[in-house]
RNA sequence: GGCGCAUUCGUCUAGUGGUCCAGGACGCAGCCCUCUCAAGGCUGAGAUCACGGGUUCGAAUCCCGUAUGCGCUACCA
């Protein structure tokens, strides 16, 4: 096992979306897997009839797409362990748990619900300390399991849970952790609709498909001794275990929908970058060690152990996750931004008016210190795309004096003379004016930044006047000058 | 109720017996830079390391107990 190379599995269930904690979980069993040099296997725990939602499954599988986080096994991709759905493996656990029911490790149960429930009403009103199933199916002779079968009586397979030593788990996370077999019930293995629940599906796929180390949330810690027992009465290589903290609503509770945004899907509609919702997410219940906060896929890889998984949960913050959004937006190259611009605009009210990418990359250097998402290039410098249609009342009357129309004429008169302008041009040109007025730069520099862009928040004045243009800076000028009465 | 897991600034975390009257990051406040807003730089407020006992010359770090929180307790995953 040691020199064998890990394999990993992320085993979703398609219930409509991917949820964030769930892209924790993959993204940590990717880590482990490309850090090991091991295989990250993708498969679909559809086990659940009652659950099934349409176009699920196709919308998980293009989410985990969109992360990048592909798998070397699973629907998609093909694999020498498939089918990677469950629901397409039925056979496989019909065959293993005979194997089971022959051994004895398991039986058919044919008790009602109702039953069950009276039962458990029963112990309840007992007050026996576990609520567990009362094996009473377990003592049907051979002849009578037959019968019940054959007059079509619907039955479920349950595990025999019989006494013996404690049942220990080796969690690579939490340590050594142990459970007293008599705190373990009867398992339903086989539901009467003939479809496997988790616990047995889980074991026999991970089994078949060698799955070497079972790297899931904290939730199934508690059920980790059936499928150890599972393993055990199979006769199977039991695997290492890392069960993962769970991911926390800011109230402490378990992340959830009531609280806000649990979907990839909804985080990437809002405009998170990948790289920074892994980034962030990564985070949650990991760090390297040392001071580093900002990481890239290739170096997560490189540094990303299992031995430095924290234990407790972990509340997702969304203030962190923007500034790391920011952090990313602000570290690429902004002709890796372009294509993402280009759409945003295309999706805009802007659709129909074309820049060049040379403008475009003139924008993205001038705001990419500036915004938390893409689309904050049109919701904070719309001026670019378009003359401004109102100005800022709250910069009017802080900066727009009953002199400065005047004062802006001269300024126009400077920039008239200017031919194609850079940044410096303005300053100098900008700059003459002021002194032939007598008067601070900041007279002007405000005004014509209002002017301009209707607003009084942005990059350096120069530049945005470089990045307008001549033409359409004096145009503007001449605009507001008409438009904005004291 | 039972079983299990957890507990360091508001949040994410560093820390594996002395270098910790606890370090970093987000957020917050202030200063610097500056034509504005960001970015960047600096500074600050913010944690009696859940609590109580031990062990030890010495504990956030080891042990025991308590409390609190969370998870599981389904023919859901």
């Amino acid at each position: 096992m040691i020199n064998e190379s890990p394999r990993v599995r992320f085993a979703p269930s398609p219930t409509g979306y991917l949820h964030v904690g769930g892209l924790r979980t993959a993204l940590y069993n990717y880590l482990f897997a490309r850090h090991s040099n091991g295989k990250f296997i993708l498969r679909i725990e559809d086990t659940d009839r009652n659950r099934y939602v349409e176009g699920a499954l196709e919308n998980l599988l293009e989410t985990i797409e969109w992360t990048g986080l592909i798998p070397d096994e699973g629907p998609k991709q093909g694999g020498d362990y498939g089918p990677y759905i469950q629901s397409e493996r039925l056979n496989l656990y019909k065959e293993n748990v005979d194997k089971l029911i022959n051994a004895g490790k398991a039986y058919h149960c044919f008790c009602s619900p109702e039953r069950l429930e009276e039962l458990r009403q029963d112990q309840i009103k007992a007050r026996l300390p576990q609520l567990k199933y009362d094996k009473h199916c377990l003592f049907l002779s051979k002849e009578e399991v037959l019968n019940k079968i054959q007059s079509g009586e619907k039955y479920v397979i349950r595990l025999n849970v019989e006494s013996g030593p404690k049942v220990m788990i080796k969690d690579i996370i939490r340590g050594n952790v142990e459970f007293d077999r008599s705190t373990i019930d009867d398992q339903v293995l086989i539901k009467s609709d003939g479809f496997p629940t988790y616990h047995l599906a889980n074991v026999v796929d991970d089994h078949l498909m060698k799955i070497t180390h079972v790297i899931r949330g904290e939730e199934w810690l508690s059920s980790t001794p059936k499928h150890v027992l599972l393993y055990e009465y199979f006769g199977w290589e039991i695997p290492e275990f890392a069960h993962l903290p769970l991911l926390l609503n800011a109230d402490r509770s378990k992340l959830s929908k009531r609280q806000g945004d649990v979907a990839v899907e909804d985080y990437k509609a809002k405009g998170y970058l990948k790289e920074a919702l892994i980034n962030f997410v990564a985070l949650l219940g990991w760090s390297g060690g040392d001071d580093k906060e900002f990481y890239y896929l290739d170096e997560l890889i490189d540094k990303f152990t299992l031995q430095r998984v924290q234990k407790s949960g972990a509340v997702f913050n969304i203030d962190k996750l923007n500034w790391i959004n920011a952090e990313h937006i602000k570290n690429q190259k902004s002709e890796d931004i372009l294509p993402f611009l280009k759409n945003t605009l295309l999706h805009s009210e802007f659709s129909r008016i074309s820049y060049t990418d040379d403008y475009l990359l003139k924008v993205i250097e001038a705001m990419k210190s500036r915004i938390v998402f893409y689309s904050d290039f049109l919701e904070r410098s719309s001026y670019f795309f378009a003359s401004p249609n109102e100005y800022d009342q709250q910069i009017i009357e802080k900066r727009w004096k009953p002199e400065t129309p005047g004062h802006l004429r001269i300024l126009i008169e400077e920039f008239e003379k200017l031919n194609n302008p850079a940044h410096d041009d303005f300053e100098t040109a900008l700059k003459s004016a002021a002194e032939k007025l007598q008067i601070g730069a900041g007279k002007l520099i405000h005004p014509v930044r209002l002017a301009v862009s209707g607003i009084g928040v942005g990059p350096g004045v120069y530049e945005l006047l470089e990045i307008l243009g001549k033409e359409e800076v004096i145009r503007r000028i001449n605009t507001a000058i008409e438009k904005i009465a004291v």
